[in-house]
DNA sequence: TTTATATTTCGGTAAATAACGAAATGAAAT
DNA sequence: ATTTCATTTCGTTATTTACCGAAATATAAA
C-alpha cells in the first residue's frame, strides 16, 4: 500500500502537531516560539515539525540562526490542502484553539526571537 | 485536548484499516471474510475493527455465529461522514484497491460463511 | 450434549512513537 | 577567534501499536 495515505494521517494522529499547524495558520513561528508555546523539549519540536514537513503540511525558511516555518500554501498533494482549508472542522476543539492562540499573542509581547518577522507590525 | 480529532486519525492510520474500510464500501463482510481477504489472524482483524467501531467507521451486527460488519450510515461525527463518503479520494491507490475488490468478489462464490447474507443475489 | 465454527479476550513480542537531555552543528554577535 | 543562541541529531526510555497464538466465549449443527 501507497504510504502517502498514511503518511498524512499519522501526522495529524497527534494531538500536538494539530495545535502546531493550527497556530502556524494564525502566523509564521520560528522553533523557540513553538518550544514556549507547547512547554516541550526542543528536540521534541524539531521531530514534530519534520513529520509535518514530510508529510507536506508545512514548509520551513532558514532565517539567519532560526528556522521559519510556515503553513505550505503550495502543497503538491490535494489531500493535504483540503486538510488545510478545513483545519478547524477537523480540529473541532475551541478551547484549546483559543487558548494556544492567545499564547501565541501574548508571546508577540516579548519579541526574543523572530524579532525580523515583520507580518505582524 | 479532545481525543476525539486524534482517534479518527488514527483509525485512518493504519493501511489495512484503510483497505478494510473500502472492502466494507462493496459489501457488508463478516469478520472470517476480513481474514480471509487479509491473511490476517482472527484476532489481528477484531482488534482493527474495533478501533473503526470505536472512531465510528463502521457498526456491527451478531448475525448467528458471525458479526457483520459494514459501514456507518449514519455517523454521529460529520467528519467521519465526510472521510466515508469521499474514501477513494483520501486512499488514493487504485492498484489496491482493485485486487482487493478482485479478492472479495472470487471469495463470494466460495460461500463458506455468511451464506445468508442476501444482499449479493 | 457434544462438536464445530466465529469471534473476542488475553498474554506476549517486535516495531514504532513521543518524549527527554546531551552532544553536535550552524550562524550571528562579541 | 570565541561565545552565544537556535536547531538538529543521537541515544535512551516509556508508551503505544500491530501482530500472533492460545484460551475463553457464543452460537449453530450434529
Amino acid at each position: 500500500m501507497n504510504e502517502r495515505s498514511t503518511n498524512i494521517f499519522k501526522a495529524l494522529s497527534d494531538p500536538n502537531r494539530l495545535r502546531i499547524l493550527k497556530v502556524l495558520q494564525g502566523r509564521i513561528l520560528c522553533a523557540c516560539e513553538v518550544k514556549d508555546v507547547f512547554g516541550l523539549a526542543g528536540s521534541t519540536i524539531s521531530q514534530h515539525m519534520s513529520i509535518l514537513r514530510e508529510a507536506g503540511f508545512i514548509t520551513e525558511e532558514k532565517k539567519g540562526k532560526w528556522v521559519h516555518y510556515s503553513i505550505n500554501m503550495r502543497p503538491s498533494d490535494p489531500r493535504v490542502g483540503s486538510i488545510l482549508s478545513m483545519l478547524d472542522y477537523w480540529i473541532q476543539d475551541a478551547d484549546i484553539i483559543a487558548q494556544d492562540t492567545k499564547t501565541v499573542s501574548k508571546m508577540k509581547s516579548k519579541i526574543t526571537c523572530c524579532s525580523d518577522n515583520k507580518e505582524q507590525q
